[in-house]
DNA sequence: TCATTAACTGAGG
DNA sequence: CCTCAGTTAATGA
């Protein structure tokens, strides 16, 4: 994947916030960037590490978490291409959780003091960043209400949702369904359950007749149970333009 | 290695 | 008594 169509995609997503210019565009679009491959299940920043750059994802999937003493690892978040997970550290430089890879992924690396110049030079961009950042706390917001509140299967099928959501934005959902190409550990990791239990409710929902999850495709069979399982209101993506 | 499934267990309602 | 979920273990792709 050009990393071109990824910088398109980031400034997808940040202009739907009115307010940019052509101007702004092209400094985004200029950014130096330095791209490097990673394996799946590999860490890109530590907890404890002083970041110096942000990291852009141009292919795969990422996710922040944590690990407890135990060793048991709770997923925070999901992060797909287009996204800058840890676009915080430009600010709050020790790092206070992992991001890693869940699948082989293509990043794209983006030096802190080049962002703080442009966050200098065009105050639109920063408030656009800014904006971002605001939008990820809501989503952990969310994410807190699933793993806390939500059966497990309600836990899945929100996580679903909302990551068709967020493909849908970077043009990467078709009328078959979307891919989601995690392993069932990984998923029990976020919704804070055992892989066998993720391998259950998976099952349940095929049978159901709600969504199937095949080799990392998620096809959904009954569209309106579906959304009422996830119990999903897109308000905290915060994506139609408010007026 | 990952996915699948069964059998068993206990918590909690 | 029922549902949910963790554990263990066996088996298949």
């Amino acid at each position: 994947m050009p990393s071109d169509t990824i910088r398109a995609a980031l400034v997808k997503r940040l202009r739907i916030s009115a307010g940019i210019s052509d101007e702004d565009v092209r400094e985004i679009e200029a950014l130096p960037i330095a791209v490097r491959q990673y394996p799946a299940e590999t860490p890109v920043v530590r907890d404890g590490e002083r970041a110096t750059e942000c990291c852009l994802i141009v292919e795969g999937f990422c996710a922040r978490s944590k690990t407890i003493a135990s060793g048991k690892r709770q997923i925070l978040s999901l992060h797909i291409a287009g996204e800058i997970p840890d676009l915080m550290s430009l600010f709050l430089h020790v790092m206070d959780h992992d991001l890693s890879t869940l699948t082989p992924c293509t990043l794209g690396f983006i030096n802190h003091e080049t962002l703080r110049k442009l966050h200098h030079r065009r105050p639109v961009v920063a408030e656009m960043f800014w904006r971002d950042t605001l939008i990820d706390s809501a989503m952990f917001r969310e994410w807190i209400v699933n793993v806390g509140q939500r059966p497990a299967p309600a836990r899945l099928a929100h996580v679903m949702v909302e990551l068709r959501e967020r493909l849908r934005l970077i043009g990467r959902v078709d009328d078959t369904g979307f891919d989601m190409p995690l392993t069932q550990e990984q998923i029990g990791e976020a919704l804070g359950i055992t892989a066998v239990h993720a391998n259950r409710v998976i099952r349940q929902l095929r049978e159901e007749g709600i969504v199937e999850l095949q080799r990392g495709r998620v096809t959904v069979l009954d569209e309106f149970r579906f959304l009422e399982l996830a119990d999903f209101d897109h308000r905290y993506l915060h994506q139609s333009p408010t007026l």
